[in-house]
DNA sequence: ATAAATAACTTTCAATTTGCAAGTGATATT
DNA sequence: AATATCACTTGCAAATTGAAAGTTATTTAT
């Protein structure tokens, strides 16, 4: 892996992680879109290329952000999924998300304004524990699925 | 400006905006560090080169997250300023310092680690409310100064 | 008044990163 | 056995980043 911090600044370091495109997208769309394969994510609005996908990926599985794992009933499709340190970046995406529903939709009226902002705006911290309870939950069907059946 | 989105998710938003190695590491400067002036900006431990710190500065500034004004009785030094827009980011800033401070000190142990880390682990919201605080009684200050003397 | 220093940029150009398109190999389905 | 699907990898062009040097305006020193 191999990386580098500009710094022993806290904010610093995690921008050197954090701080592009994309690693957040993905774990965004992992948490809150439910994606787990390789062809999910390709498949997304973001549209993110293949090459850039993989790359994140392998970055994200060294860092500890998600595992790569497989069902045994199916050997060709990888599953993808957060572990407790990339769970731990709900708190940041929920503030992201409130920033941009408070100062972005001037310039970008188009942003979705759904039951979930409204959730979010009447609990932050209420909303990042309902995502994060949900995805264990489904965590829970997914190991049950591959070893029950 | 010109702003591309890539779809009308919020975070996915957000991150178009914020998602880059420099934009939120330049609030930070000024935020914590107290950092205002060009010369400031450059002389930071991040080493940002001057072309990106201008171009940033300028984006910035047309995002309305920064202000750049100047005191009366200095023509020469520019002020960058953070606006409520700005200051609005710090929960952000504050979540990512949090991520950093459990998640990433075991690939990089050389992270500051001093009281003001503690304050963060004991209280976030605080911490945050208290950022805020002194950066707004610094701006008070610097607009006393300007027209008082 | 002149010269030197400083601040805030701008320009140039090389290196790196990004991303589209096409290709590959392993599994799965018909 | 043939075809389709999934998870990549490779090649290449375009965009972005960044180091170094140059420019302009203002301020300080002589």
């Amino acid at each position: 892996m191999q990386q580098d911090f500009r710094c022993n600044c806290p904010f610093t370091s995690a921008l050197d992680i954090l701080g592009d495109k994309w690693m957040l997208v993905i774990v965004k769309q992992m948490l809150i879109e439910g994606k787990e394969s390789f062809k999910d994510f390709t498949d997304s609005e973001e549209a993110i290329a293949t090459n850039i996908l993989s790359t994140k990926l392998k970055l994200l599985e060294e860092l500890g952000i998600i595992i790569k794992t497989k069902r045994p009933d199916n050997k060709k499709t990888s599953l993808y999924l957060l572990t407790d340190k990339g769970l731990a970046l709900t708190p940041i995406l929920v503030e992201l998300a409130t920033w941009c529903d408070s100062h972005l939709r001037e310039i970008h009226p188009t942003i979705v304004n759904g039951e979930a902002m409204e959730f979010l705006r009447n609990d932050k911290a209420a909303f990042a524990l309902a995502l994060e309870k949900k995805y264990r939950e489904k965590l829970a069907t997914t190991f049950y699925k591959s070893n029950g059946g």
